[in-house]
RNA sequence: GCGGCUGUGGUCCAGCGGUUAUGACACGGGCUUCCCAAGCCUGUAACCCGGGUUCGAUUCCCGGCAGCCGCACCA
């Protein structure tokens, strides 16, 4: 009661940024107009641009430079591939709550010293088993309530009559997964390969808080890199062997001190698993450089033992530091070896292997054994395909001698030797099927969209006046130049809409803005990140300049009307150094002040 | 899901069981050769939703929804 006066009084800049951002159309609670869910918001006309140049570089960095494939599947997916990711069964907990203390518990868990796979057993099972074995709450005795189930899963019906269920997918790795066979054809039977996909995820979260942290509708942007297993170098190590950053290893996390080294460093110590790993995890630090994540605010955590799924060799989150929030994942990169590709043959019965040519073919001696189907066939008429099989299984030895013995599914049967004949011959073996292993880089669109807000935010004071500045990276910015007529005048605002319409034909996003004073409008584009202001004032039309504003420093030079765009367009690509732009004017304290 | 606190124009906030619900900022229009949230005139705009109590509810009560905090959950 009494700490809420006062931290309402000292907003956080958590506050600040989450206030702006909801002000000035970048992010919007969803379906307002009728109350709001939790877990859904809208990017406005601000926010989605600005998520959407977030996507084109990542597309930039990771479709065009790595030469990955960008495909779009369905987001609604059928039973047999969350059968297979096990989000069905590992995505959906039994729950149990303690109708005194309202604690709830995984109601699996509470058996698991009676049942030794509570997996296997219904809801209903479950609490039959906490009944019959009077278990009470652990932390008060009270009853427990009935086991419910929550599934993190969106779950939808596909076509009338019930019958086919479909989930909305809670992460878009698996469309990369299931295209595995017509990716590999498509990459003609070669590895290493890598698809992508951005889009959209749904997971229904329990209670979703922080904003856009935790979404129940959220972008992904995830790669799948199908590589040999054997071979987990990259050829392109080199290019990033000497970037330093900040690894916040298992070993670092108990010393509680991140250690700085290049990438070439961490692999050779084997801090970070190999070559294979290290690199998506240094483009990951580029990108995310790129995109305006501060450097000082974000760290790459390696997952602890304990924390990593088991099959999971090496697993690297970056994470960056918002303010309210701590440390929070922004992207996970995770070495998940063959484990998927496996699930799905599992559950899909297709062969997800690749054949990989050996240098030189390797000869082989085979044993080739011929059952005599003729005269097999007739005589264990259903039985007959799998005692071809249990004899193809067998080595030399065993088929030797008058009667062969098999063994069928613990039946013991007497075989005949004449009913089968065998060779050994000599084959060339060209080379051999694996599975391939997955490096898994995949991004929190959203969080990283709101991290660059939260890492751009800044306040400065000017004459007293506090001023909110995003300084977002023009290659970010939802505005790119605005276009400000000294004053609201026929002579000022026909040549500052000439200069609109030359920008924008150039693709600049433009803003163009007549409103109140010129200082109001230069604060406003300050504060959703605009870097640069272009103002037509008097001198523009006396002598063809126009005066071009840099949003961080607020100093202006002066340019020519004709070599506005150019200089633009160097600014924008950083050939050019604002100072270098033009010609400097002076400040407008400097101005007001008469000169001597 | 549980508990606590909160919900008034775009934003922040005042207020009351009863006439037309404050104020500031923001926003729109107008004026001014106006370079860093200036000035003057002027205008638009709100009691989260549903139920109950009451002659009458934005106000009191209950429920829902949303936000914040804590707990639980986060493959």
């Amino acid at each position: 009661m009494l700490l809420k006066p006062l931290a309402r009084i000292v907003m956080d800049n958590y506050e600040k940024v989450t206030e702006l951002a909801r002000r000035r159309g970048f992010l919007w609670p969803a379906f307002e107009l009728y109350g709001g869910a939790a877990g859904f918001y809208d990017y406005g006309p601000l926010g989605a641009p600005l998520k959407r140049r977030i996507e084109d570089i990542w597309r930039q960095f990771f479709v065009i430079k790595e030469g990955f494939a960008e495909i779009e599947a369905p987001t609604i997916g059928v039973e047999g591939i969350f059968q297979a990711s096990g989000h069905l069964s590992g995505f959906s907990d039994p729950l149990t709550s303690c109708k005194e203390c309202k604690e709830i518990y995984r109601a699996d868990h509470l058996i698991k010293h009676i049942i030794e796979v509570p997996d296997a057993l219904s809801n209903q099972e479950i609490y039959s088993v906490i009944k019959e074995n009077e278990i009470g709450c652990p932390e008060c005795g009270g009853e427990l309530s009935e086991v419910y189930e929550f599934n993190l899963m969106f779950k939808t019906m596909i076509g009338p009559g019930n019958k086919m269920a479909g989930y909305l997918r809670p992460e878009t790795a698996q469309g990369m997964f299931i295209n595995f066979p017509r990716l590999l054809r498509y990459f003609r039977d070669r590895l290493p390969f890598a698809a992508v996909q951005i889009g959209k995820s749904y997971r229904n979260e329990i209670s979703p808080r922080q904003g856009v942290i935790r979404l129940r509708e959220f972008t992904q942007a995830e790669a799948e890199i199908f590589i040999d297993p054997r071979d987990k170098t990259h050829p392109r190590f080199d290019e990033v062997k000497d970037v330093r950053m900040k690894f916040y290893s298992q070993a670092a996390q108990e010393r509680g001190e991140p250690e700085e080294m290049t990438f070439g460093e961490a692999v050779e110590r084997g801090v970070v698993a190999h070559q294979m790993l290290a690199y998506y995890v240094a483009r990951t630090y580029q990108f995310l450089l790129a995109v305006g994540v501060s450097p000082e605010r974000m760290r790459f955590r390696q997952h602890q033992s304990d924390e990593m799924a088991h099959y999971a060799a090496d697993c690297w989150d970056a994470e960056v530091l918002l303010d309210r929030l701590g440390w929070i994942e922004i992207v996970g990169i995770a070495d998940r070896t063959d484990y998927d590709l496996k699930a799905h043959m599992d559950i899909s019965k297709v062969n997800l292997k690749v054949f990989v040519p050996f240098e030189k073919p390797v000869k082989r001696q085979k044993l080739v054994v011929k059952p005599d189907m003729k005269a097999l066939g007739p005589r264990f008429k259903g039985q007959a395909k799998a005692v071809a099989e249990a004899l193809k299984s067998l080595n030399p030895e065993e088929l030797e001698g008058e009667r062969i013995l098999i063994d069928l599914g613990g039946e013991k049967i007497e075989i005949d030797s004449s009913l089968v004949s065998y060779e050994t011959v000599e084959e060339e073996v060209r080379g051999e099927e694996i599975v391939p292993h997955v490096i898994e880089p995949s991004f929190g669109i959203d969080r990283i969209t709101y991290s660059v807000l939260d890492h751009a935010y800044y306040e400065d004071t000017v004459d007293g006046e506090a001023r909110s500045v995003l300084r977002l990276s023009p290659a970010v910015a939802p505005i790119e130049v605005a276009v400000l007529p000294l004053m609201d005048r026929d002579e000022l605002v026909r040549p500052a809409r000439k200069i609109v319409d030359d920008l924008r034909v150039l693709g600049f996003r433009v803003d163009y803005d007549t409103s109140g004073s010129i200082g109001r409008r230069y604060r406003r584009n300050d504060e959703i990140g605009t870097p640069y202001d272009v103002t037509v004032d008097y001198e523009t039309v006396e002598q063809g300049t126009v005066t071009i504003r840099d949003r961080d420093s607020m100093n202006q030079v002066r340019v020519k009307v004709e070599e506005l765009c150019e200089k633009l367009e160097q600014l924008r690509s950083g050939a050019l150094k604002f100072e270098d732009a033009g010609e400097p004017v002076s400040s407008a304290k400097e101005q007001e002040s008469p000169a001597a």
